[in-house]
DNA sequence: TGCTTCATTCGGCATTGTCGAACCAAGGAG
DNA sequence: CTCCTTGGTTCGACAATGCCGAATGAAGCA
């Protein structure tokens, strides 16, 4: 049903991460457990296209600059990112915080853009753009909005590490918390990810029905969790309104989020 | 000698820029000349995996998070950007102008970091990560300190678009400019790609052998041209050698380049 | 409602990718 | 310095695999 080579070629270039920066034709081989001839062709057509790159002195391989460009233009492509610029990068100037602003993709998120509220390194992530789902605002928003089956799949195929003391690693808890994310809107996250980091996020609609992703605001637990969460969690929302109204949805995240609540009961 | 289909499959991710962020498969087909069914195979491997998304209303297909991931993991791969990364930082935020680091690709320049004095929108690139070698001044710092058989390979292979008045069009201007470069060792772009737009630009050689790339800095004429040139150009150039540095070369820039040069006359 | 365009599926042929083994080159141990 | 190991690369033969062309179904448009 698919193309072997391609398939193949694909997983290839998934091997490579921020931990494995470059490979060579065994190590590939052993991961993938191809023949080390066919792996080789697989990668020589790649490096040949520039979607790979050859050491001269070590041989080995490394992401080229052609999946670079790629990425720029897929970043640049996403209809949440095109969005949801202008107003994540309004709420950052006007909150101080870090505005992040990610997109589900069936077990995690991708953070597809950050909007930082003074200027830094280059890079637009620090920590790598996949961020689990169940210990963080930007993933609980998204999860409390999704329906109950794809919640219990998803619980299903996750096994929930602890990173700090407030990670929520039972299930029973998480499904609670996500009750109470639907109550009040967004979702909290209470350093259970990173020490010394707390997060509010709220979920982003897709033309007002399906959840596309989520939208969050970072700062320190005293920052956060104080006694302006409350006017925090508002201009988030207001941010989220208007990103919905541009993703072709209604303007009230509110009335969107209690037509997916009803709408997810009747089932 | 490659792989038939994954040569495809990577021709057909090519199609996809910011000009066609989404395209359909006939136009695939039509594009590649590839039969629509083959077409759709290719395609519908790199959906699955990831690399494509579907739009489920119109049935056309975008670039996908997979290549946004890996993107973001080639821009951290490159060793250009590790090495470049904080000196070029620092550079932008003594001189307050918008510094640029790129990669030379064989017949134009990819920019792979930026930086930016102030806070700003949160995408890297606002123009699109490649520009062409010949009206940059990123691009001419590199094309002065390859091979002179590089240059006329390069010349051969590429048509100079006059993109303002000041575009440098004609091949023996091109090379008299690129000689004045090399004599200061820095080169200069008054206006040559974009109006209101000049740029110092500055080599960056790897281990202190061949050109890796460039380092650059963008402002208005005003400020790039005017009387303090020789100052911003200095401190480009220390810059450029504390990558140097870092790239496994020599501290001098200067000293690197004349080596280079010199070599160059001994062929 | 009828037409056109497009995405998608299917089967048969032969092209094409795969495997295994052999060949070099480089780096490390003795 | 030499032997040995490890890893990257090439080659040939078999058959599995992807490719083409045509047919189907669906959707948008006039």
């Amino acid at each position: 049903m698919a193309i072997q080579s391609v398939e193949r070629a694909l997983q290839v270039l998934g091997l490579f991460s921020q931990h494995h920066p470059d490979l060579g034709i065994a190590e590939i081989s052993r991961s993938t457990g191809l023949a080390p001839g066919t792996a080789h062709g697989l990668v020589r057509t790649m490096a040949q296209k520039g979607f790979l790159r050859q050491d001269p002195r070590s041989r080995r391989y490394s992401l080229g600059l052609r999946i670079y460009e790629l990425g720029i233009v897929a970043a640049e492509t996403l209809e949440l990112n095109q969005r949801a610029g202008g107003p994540a990068h309004q709420l950052s100037r006007k909150t101080q915080l870090v505005v992040r602003v990610a997109t589900w993709d069936g077990d995690s998120m991708v953070v597809t853009l950050t909007a930082h509220p003074r200027p830094r390194g280059s890079f637009p992530h620090q920590i790598g753009p996949r961020v689990h789902a169940y210990c963080s605002a930007i993933g609980k928003a998204v999860l409390a909005f999704i329906g109950k089956k794809d919640v219990q799949d998803y619980l299903s195929r996750t096994s929930m590490t602890p990173f700090t003391g407030s990670t929520i690693s039972g299930k029973k808890e998480l499904l609670a918390d996500l009750e109470r994310t639907r109550e009040r809107g967004y979702a909290l996250d209470r350093e259970e990810a990173v020490h010394g980091i707390a997060c509010i996020g709220a979920p982003i609609f897709e033309r007002g029905q399906q959840v596309a992703g989520a939208i969050s605001l970072s700062g320190s637990p005293a920052r956060i969790l104080g006694e302006k969460t409350g006017e925090l969690a508002e201009e988030l929302l207001k941010t989220a309104s208007e990103i919905n109204c541009y993703m072709g949805g209604f303007p009230q995240v509110r009335a969107v989020m209690a037509a997916s609540v009803s709408q997810e009961h009747r089932k």
